[in-house]
This record gives structure tokens, C-alpha cells and sequence, in this order.
DNA sequence: GAATATAACGTAAACGTTTAACTGGAATTG
DNA sequence: CAATTCCAGTTAAACGTTTACGTTATATTC
């Protein structure tokens, strides 16, 4: 098998302990003995094992990170902010595709408990109060990124999309728009949905124009509610001159859908989108959307991760801000 | 901290064998204590901490996955495919994103090696001799999943992508086309590269069709390469009736590109792409694509590396299907 | 009823590290 | 020069498991 430590020891002649110190620059040897180790490292090729690393600090240099989806563009984007950091930090990331199922999320997190993952980053989803407790029995901490929970005390990276919805439909309104439909994810999603819509009544208010509960309709973030929900907006309000979709999948189904319909965008309909995604940008019309900086929340999530690792500190939540980034499905009215 | 097999033992009144044979039903103990264990375990909450299992039995069910880009749709895909059936006979996978940088993959490698992944699985790249001869002094086994190697004992999963992109210029030659042109990958490239333009060139001749240079051209298989190299297609040779592109991104390139030229797709350009990701089926209008079954393909590929880990067998490659998926950026010329 | 087999455990070594505690000798101090 | 400090190094315990081996007590066999 691979050598080990101890056979770096016999080769330079000196015990395991001084290997070690001279592995960890710890200090309490020669420049001669530091050569001599050194030299057998080399020749045998020895790399130290990681897992008897682990199981003596109690720290694997590894965390966790959970998904719904790992497969959206969404998910990826954030996975691939949160690697690039830690792996600079010599920190490795186990991912985990939760499918948003319950049973499941709970089975990851023991896993994770079993592997002793130093911490978890928790990802576009709701921390029910199970996994939570599960998180706090484990003893280690973790981070929400674009993802919401009751308590009050565990870090999270997101922007607020309460906001970020107001702005988007303030940009519609400033464009001359007063009809605007909204599509919104889930109804009882408390973390993208509902304060989305929030945000969608107060740019409304704010310009004193009337709610209409007709131009309000609820898909489920993805393509295909986007064109369904398009459909049904078309047939029940077909005055309307621009829509707010809650997800850059749903806008580009609203593309999609209108494309079908003869609609063409943004002539005749305008459209607005939400996230960001790299896809906005290859679709024809190129989507006006309001963007989260998905890899920069992955990589601050990470960094807040290892500093509660590393210092044990409790960190705050971050807010990160998001910009609208205008593109060619607004059009502005007359 | 947290439980240990001791304070089990402990409260169980037995020894640390007897709770270690309980869990892991290998019998030697009556029923009573089996009873008296597993109380105390359920009481304690006690997990067994697989970092100390791993020590001994050399096995951490972990195994490393390496992408060049984690959050391309194809990487995604293929790494859902891959964690889906790791999960389900209970391994873990720790991603890993080269930016194809050799340094990069080399210190992911002694990384791997460092944490005792029991498996490599290496994705969408060329497996460099450097890499190969790393992966070999670790003792473990390899699987390439979309990649390729000189070393032939390696498995791998892939499509037959020169019978594939045969197959693509072939269902525009049926459609009536006769000016294809071809928007490869990598000149270099000869994992995706160069095998695709052999199948262009195959569909050619296969149809007594000569072929002209100047209807080939490279990108990257990124989107914006898609759109320059189809505007310098229309430049110069404007005549061409369709074009197949090595990468869905491109094609959706081409997409976009063909829309700020004015000109309509399928009506006076036809466009068929090279992947089939979830995207191709979201654009306007919906993308016609010889499709991989990425989900598959990783599913494929962790299949394999755990019946290497696990039997030590060395198992032969896996060629999987492709398919064309017909959607509406073909049309049938007159 | 002695010899043997079996069931139900316990003991202790091993996995590859880190680290506290110890040791022997050289250098420094008073 | 004796006492002290310091340096360079060793020894051994510890981390939480698994497992080969040993040890009882009881059951079975002849």
C-alpha cells in the first residue's frame, strides 16, 4: 500500500513524531534531520492520509453542501462559487442532491454526521425546523445561501428579493408600463415566492396603481409553468403589456409561450426576468432580468463557512445586492 | 462531543465488539443484547463516525468527480446522473473543478489522494498522461465518463460521437440539404474535436458530397464562439443551407447570431445542435439536436466505478446511444 | 461423565496520524 | 563548576473503529 509515516521515519532514521513536526513545520529539529525527512518523503512519495488526519483533529477539511437540484443553472452556478473558494482554502465539497424531498435531505444529513463534515451550506431551499435540529445535534455550523429559516441566528447569503422585485417592476413601470403581470413561483414558497410578490405590490402602491388579482398567476419556477402560465395570462388578461416572471426559466418559458402565440417580444409583450442565469443571455430576444451574483453568494457563502469553522465566531447574514441587467425584452412604451 | 461505539458500550454493559457486531449484523450476540444495544444507541443518538471506519477498513465510500466547468449544463447533468446512484448505495462525492488547468487537476488529484477518495471519476476532458500516472500511484480506479485516454484498459462512457455527428449531417442530407456547413469544437480537440468532424466528413462522402474547407469552422463550443462563427459563415459563403454545430451552446449561438442578421430560422437557415441539454428544448424556437443521455451517462459511469471499487474487476468501456431529437430548427428544403 | 462443540461474549491489536510528556546532552548562567 | 535552560529528539497515548483471538458457560456427543 501507499507508505506511511512511519516508513518515512525508518527510511530518514528518525521517529514518526519528528516526521510529523517537520510535515507541520512545527519546529524542535535540525536543518540536517528537516533534509533527511525530507529527502524519504520524496523518494518514497508519501502523502499523509487525510482520514487519520481527521480522526485525530477532528477536522476533515471537508463540508457539505446541499442542493434541491444540483443540475440548475441555478444550483451550479452557486456549487461552482462555493468549490472555487473553499478549494483554495484546501477545503473539499461534498455535494448532495436533495430533490427537495424531506426523507432524503434528512438521510444526507446523517451521512454527512457520519462522514464529519466540518460544516454545511444549505442551498435554495427552506430550513425546516427538522433539519435544523439535526444541523445543531451535529455540532457544527451551518450557512444558507439563497435560502430562508426561522431562526434567527444562522448566517445566510441572499438579496432581498423583496426589493430586487420591487425594482424589477419599477423598471417596467418606469418604462411607461402600468399593466403588469406577475408570474410567481410556488404560493407558499416563503423563500422566492412570497416575498417576491411582496415586492411586485409594493412597485404598485408605489405608483398607485390597483392591484389586480387576475394578473397575478403561480407557476413553480420552471420552463414549462412559465409558458403554462403565459398561456392562461394571454387568455384571462390579454391587456396587458408587460409581465414580471419570478425566475429566469418562467420568463423564458413567457419567450417561449408568446413565440407560439405570434406574440412577438417586445413589441407586443414585454418581459422580465429573475436570477441572472447564464441563459438569459442566449436566448433570443437576449432577457432582461434582474441578476443575483449566484457565484459570488456561492463564494461568500464558502468564506463564511470556513471562517465559522475556523474561529468558531457566529457570523451575520449577508445581504448581496443585485442589479438589473437590461437587455432586449423591455420595450418602452409611448 | 458526540457519542462514541464506548459510551454505548458503556451504557449498554457490554464491550465495544459486541456493539460493533450488532452494527453491523454479523451476529455473535443474543437477542437480549442486540435489544440492550440498540437502546442504548437510540438513547445516546450515536452514529458511527466513518472516519474512523475508514481507517481501518481502508474504504471511505467516497468517491472524486472532475470537471473541467461544474456548472455547465453538461457537467451538471452528467453530475447529477453520477450522485444519484452514489447516494443510493450510500457513497459520497466530493466535486471537483479543474478550469482544465493542469496544475489545478494535479493538486485535485493529491487532494483525492490525501483524503482517500476509493474512485476517480474524470469527465469531459483528456485524461493526460500526468493525471493517468497519478491516478495509478494511487492504486484506485479511474472512469472516464465523455472523455478519452490513450491508455485503452481505462473504462470509459461515452457516445460514438463520429457515428453521432454522422448521424446529425445525415438527417439534414435526408431533410434535402446539400451546403452544410459545420461549426466544430477545439481544432485540437480530440476528444470532441476532431471525432465529430470525421463524422461530418463521413456523412459527405457517404452521399457523393464534396467537401469545401471553407464550410468548416472552429469555435469552442462556447455560446459566443456559436455567434462569431456563424457570422463569418454568412459572410463568406452566404449560400449555405444549414449548419451543424458541435455543441448545443453554439448552435444556440448560431441562434442568436442568425436573429441580429435578420435572418429566420428554419426558413432560410437550418440548425442542428450537438448535446440535447435541457436548455436546447427552451429556446426559440426549440432546438433540433443529436442528444446524449448525460443523466445516463453518469449514472453509467458511477455504476462502473463502484463495481470496480468494490470487485476490483477492470471493466470494458460503455458505448450509449445517442438520438435525434427533432424539434424546429430543421426544415425540409423543396 | 469426560470430551468436544457451540454460542455469546470480552480483550487487545491495528489503522495512520498528532501531541503531551519525557530524556539526554550541549549551552548558558551565576 | 554546579545549576539551569534550551534544543533536538523519542516514547507512548489518544482519536473511534474493526476484527483476530481468547475465554467462559452451556449443550451435545459417545
Amino acid at each position: 500500500m501507499n507508505p506511511t509515516i512511519k516508513d518515512v521515519a525508518k527510511k530518514a532514521n528518525v521517529s514518526i513524531a519528528t516526521v510529523s513536526r517537520v510535515l507541520n513545520n512545527l519546529g524542535g529539529y535540525s536543518d540536517k534531520t528537516k533534509q533527511k525527512v525530507n529527502e524519504a518523503i520524496r523518494e518514497l512519495g508519501y502523502q499523509p492520509n487525510a482520514i487519520a488526519r481527521g480522526l485525530i483533529n477532528k477536522r476533515t477539511h471537508t463540508i457539505g453542501v446541499l442542493f434541491p437540484n444540483v443540475s440548475s443553472n441555478f444550483s451550479s452556478d452557486i456549487l461552482q462559487g462555493i468549490e472555487d473558494y473553499a478549494h483554495g482554502r484546501n477545503y473539499s465539497v461534498v455535494v448532495c442532491n436533495t430533490d427537495d424531498d424531506g426523507k432524503r435531505t434528512m438521510k444526507y444529513l446523517q451521512l454527512l454526521r457520519e462522514k464529519q463534515v466540518d460544516g454545511i451550506i444549505f442551498s435554495s431551499s427552506l430550513l425546516k425546523e427538522e433539519y435544523y435540529e439535526a444541523i445543531q445535534a451535529m455540532n457544527i455550523p451551518v450557512v444558507l445561501v439563497s435560502a430562508a429559516s426561522n431562526h434567527t441566528t444562522v448566517p445566510y447569503v441572499k438579496i432581498d428579493d423583496c426589493l430586487a422585485a420591487c425594482d424589477a417592476v419599477e423598471f417596467l413601470i418606469g418604462k411607461g408600463h402600468r399593466k403588469i403581470a406577475m408570474i410567481s413561483g410556488g404560493k407558499e414558497d416563503l423563500l422566492s415566492g412570497t416575498p417576491r410578490v411582496d415586492g411586485y405590490m409594493r412597485a404598485l402602491q408605489k405608483h398607485q396603481i390597483p392591484f389586480d388579482s387576475r394578473y397575478l398567476v403561480y407557476g413553480d419556477f420552471r420552463f414549462e409553468s412559465g409558458c403554462i402560465q403565459f398561456e392562461t395570462l394571454m387568455r384571462t388578461v390579454p391587456e396587458i403589456t408587460a409581465v414580471f416572471a419570478a425566475s429566469d426559466e418562467m420568463a423564458i418559458g413567457v419567450l417561449s409561450a408568446a413565440y407560439k402565440l405570434g406574440l412577438r417580444v417586445p413589441e407586443d409583450i414585454s418581459v422580465i426576468g429573475f436570477d441572472g442565469v447564464q441563459l438569459a443571455n442566449m436566448v433570443v430576444p437576449p432577457l432582461t432580468t434582474v441578476s443575483q451574483p449566484l457565484r459570488e453568494m456561492g463564494k461568500i457563502a464558502s468564506e463564511t463557512m470556513i471562517r465559522c469553522i475556523e474561529t468558531g465566531e457566529t457570523l451575520p447574514g449577508t445581504i448581496v445586492s443585485h442589479s438589473i441587467i437590461e437587455r432586449q425584452t423591455v420595450r418602452t412604451l409611448a
